[in-house]
RNA sequence: UGGAGUGUAGCUCAGUGGGAGAGCAUCCCCUUCACACGGGGAGGGUCGUAGGUUCAAUCCCUAUCACUCCAACCA
């Protein structure tokens, strides 16, 4: 190990660079596929960002956190290995890249370039030269965070292994009748034009109006029914989405409601004017129906709503489709056709209020749905695509949680995953992209049956019509389905691997509660079904990290807080130690830029204390080390560790006094590593180092030091042994200087 | 609607059944031979509010208020 002078002052620009590059050279981050006799493993895999993205400061924090355990774990001997990689993030990609060609140029149409321009083949050539291109920079960043990753391991949801991964699963998941395909009812973006999950759809307040309707009552000839007052009976519907009436099939009423309770098993007439759009639907009566709630009856459009879909399927009802994939009331809706949905709600309130059926408008706040992605409103429509039946594969995925196979931290998540376990629906996985990995099913020309396999197959497995009659489905799965399959995909199955043997399950998953669902209880449900085993033994959840208001950072509100400058001004140690020292759980981190600061203070103290080290070994200091024992004191041959032991009782009261302060230190450290409470580990170094190392021994020992003879050797030797010490505990948290200081020591 | 979390000094946050803390900010002093990214000192809080348990509560219990987040099928 080579010592080398200190500069004047903590300047981790002179530093970090060089020492990650000394991390690699010497292959500090490898992790064997086997342990050594006696060794335990010790595994996480990264929440693989996005291959496009930057990196921010979640990702500072998540991959923070990450690093000072696995450091932890391998500075105690365990074969650790920390699995980077990164996401194709099919929508959020593909989205770039369409962005990126429309400032290009103009498609023959004269509007800006689009995907279709392209055709897919190009299209994906080029999104794979955006990957090569992007791919690299957030890798980069987390070295410069000091990230100790195994980079030889590095993955790619889209590489060769993970999309053999994932066929496999598609195959199996078929073969077992887990993945069908089906036409239901589904989220559909019409701006990114694709198919989306429910978890992929955000809920969100707006205004609306509650309009009410009238439904005149019918018989089954759909002749009016008269009251007993002669009148024309009929019932008032409150909806928010005035549009949908196109695709009413029934009326339905809570059965005891006294109001409607004869209507039951009568017929009503969709309110619209004739040419076949005005029909009769039957009223129907279930407890669902909410009495209290606008005028207590309901109007069910299977096909646009996902209630009305269960309500339909419950009572048989037909599903009348009206809206297209292109945001636009379909062909048979009459009048309305080619209207967008906005404009048709304008123009049936329009209509509907001269035929005087639109008795009431009322002010209505409600939610509807966005996509994630674009934040266009998302429609519940009626499409044909491709499902995971989810139930089979939830129960394990509960049960494991509640046996205690893996423990969430703060375990108050656990609640939360139960109660979306418990609530899941089947899980719609085709995407109409075409970034991510295209489903491995071909449909036959001839006889339309589906063939589903591991590569491109040679015939139809149902009429062996040979392969030229054979179409791939256009469509790819979900993101989410390959990082479903990361903790293992990336170990290398389905080959039977020693490095699977060896690491799977992973000890730790650390990430933000965000993506419990979207990720976390997918890999737990993917892991027990193709593993039989859990893929990680414990989940740790981090806090959000919020700019010093205690608002979310976003590009909108422009509080995003770069970490890379911070790394850059303040060096990636201080940056590190700040959010080490606040990510306690149970609390959002509002990241301050003087705090940030104080650590770097921090740094910058613990450099000095090194640095006073040193000048005590100079000569002009009263002499040199490396003569100067004459037998005062017994040398340290067996190690300093050892001598301390040996001596311990003989020493001066200070010298005493800071190794018990150590000695009492340890524990609190390694309990806040082992219990995930790291800001306690951090909290109880800083008090150490500043106060009780700096502020009270180092000074006290400049009298020893002085003094000279024994005094003076004996407090060099504990000096040693405590920063020795010290940088180690230290150095899961603060690397970089750590490791500098530590190859300063002669 | 249900669930969770938070509420402690001006700001950001630790913390514990018996003495109320840190960093930053503020004020004063100190360029003393590791460090001015420093040292010494000062001011500043009835630990959200109201009850209860206890010899004793900021910490435990109950209620209440405020903020935040999560889940959700009220058209």
């Amino acid at each position: 190990m080579p010592s080398h002078p200190l500069t004047p002052s903590f300047e981790p620009a002179a530093f970090e660079t060089k020492i990650y590059e000394y991390w690699e050279q010497n292959q500090c981050f490898r992790a064997s596929d086997t342990n050594a006799p006696g060794q335990k493993s010790f595994s996480m895999v990264i929440p693989p960002p996005n291959v496009t993205g930057v990196l921010h400061m979640g990702h500072a924090l998540t991959n923070t956190i990450q690093d000072i355990l696995v450091r932890w774990r391998r500075m105690h001997g365990d074969n650790t290995l920390w699995l980077p990689g990164t996401d194709h993030a099919g929508i959020a990609t593909q989205a770039q890249v369409e962005k990126a060609i429309a400032k290009e140029g103009k498609g023959p149409s004269g509007r800006p370039l689009t995907r279709h321009d392209l055709g897919r083949e190009a299209f994906l050539a080029r999104t794979w030269k955006w990957k090569e291109e992007h791919g690299s920079q957030i890798t980069f960043q987390l070295k410069r965070l000091g990230s100790s990753l195994d980079w030889s391991r590095e993955r790619f949801t889209m590489d060769e292994g993970c999309s053999s991964a994932v066929r496999e699963v598609f195959v199996r998941l078929y073969e077992e009748k887990l993945i069908y395909r089906g036409e239901r009812i589904i989220n559909w973006c019409p701006r990114c034009q694709t198919a989306l999950s429910d978890l992929e759809v955000i809920p969100s307040e707006r205004k609306g109006s509650l309009w009410h309707l009238i439904y005149k009552i019918v018989d089954e000839k759909g002749n009016a029914v008269l009251n007993p007052d002669q009148s024309e009976a009929q019932v008032v519907i409150a909806t928010t989405r005035p549009e949908t009436l196109l695709g009413d099939t029934a009326v339905a009423v809570h059965p005891e409601d006294e109001r409607y309770s004869h209507w039951i098993g009568k017929w009503a007439r969709v309110p619209l004017p004739g040419g076949g759009l005005s029909r009769t639907v039957p009223v129907i009566a279930d407890t669902y129906v909410d009495r209290e709630f606008g005028s207590g009856a309901l109007k069910v459009t299977p096909a646009h709503d996902f209630n009305d879909y269960d309500l339909g399927k419950k009572h048989g009802l037909a599903v009348l489709s009206v809206m297209g994939k292109d945001g636009r009331i379909s062909a048979d809706g009459g009048p309305y056709s080619g209207l967008k949905f906005s404009e048709a709600r304008e123009k049936v309130l329009l209509d509907l209020n001269e035929l005087g059926l639109l008795v009431r408008t009322e002010d209505h706040q409600h939610k509807v749905g966005l996509c994630q992605r674009c934040e266009t409103v998302a429609e519940p429509i009626i499409s044909k695509q491709w499902f995971v039946q989810i139930q089979p594969l939830a129960q394990p995925a509960i049960d494991a949680v509640k046996e205690g196979k893996i423990q969430f931290s703060p375990q108050s998540w656990e609640k939360t995953y139960y109660e979306w376990m418990n609530h899941i629906r089947d899980w719609c996985i085709s995407r109409q992209l075409w970034w991510g990995h295209q489903i491995p099913a071909w449909y036959c020309d001839l006889c339309e049956g589906i063939t589903v396999d591991r590569q491109t197959p040679r015939a139809c497995v149902h009429c062996q019509a040979v392969g030229s009659h054979l179409r791939q489905d256009e469509d790819v799965l979900d993101t989410w389905f390959s990082s479903g399959l990361w903790p293992f995909a990336t170990l290398g199955w389905p080959e039977k691997t020693e490095t699977l043997e060896t690491f799977y399950p992973t000890s730790i998953l650390e990430t933000g509660f965000d993506i419990i669902f979207f990720w976390v209880a997918r890999m737990i449900m993917m892991g027990l079904h193709f593993m039989g085993e859990v893929p990680f033994r414990k989940v740790y959840l981090h806090a959000m990290v919020r700019d010093e208001k205690g608002e979310k950072m976003s590009k909108s509100k422009g509080n995003v807080i770069d970490p890379l400058k911070i790394v850059d001004v303040q060096g990636a140690d201080p940056l590190r130690f700040t959010l080490a020292i606040m990510a306690g759980q149970g609390r959002d981190i509002k990241l301050s830029m003087d705090r940030v600061e104080g650590y770097r203070a921090f740094c910058n103290k613990l450099w000095n204390a090194v640095k006073f080290f040193h000048l005590q070994l100079q000569p002009q200091q009263g002499g040199a080390l490396e003569e100067p024992f004459q037998g005062l004191v017994e040398e340290p041959v067996e190690g300093l560790e050892n001598w301390i032991e040996k001596n311990y009782r003989e020493l001066d009261g200070f010298n005493q006094w800071i190794l018990l302060r150590l000695q009492k230190l340890i524990p609190v450290v390694e309990g806040g590593f082992q219990n995930f409470e790291i800001n306690l580990s951090a909290q109880a170094l800083y008090e150490f180092t500043w106060h009780q190392l700096c502020d009270w021994y180092i000074e006290f020992s400049k009298l020893s030091l002085k003094a000279g003879g024994r005094q003076r050797v004996e407090t060099i030797y504990t000096l040693r042994f405590v920063l020795e010490k010290l940088l180690r505990l230290l150095h899961p948290l603060i690397p970089f200087v750590t490791e500098e200081l530590w190859q300063s020591l002669p």
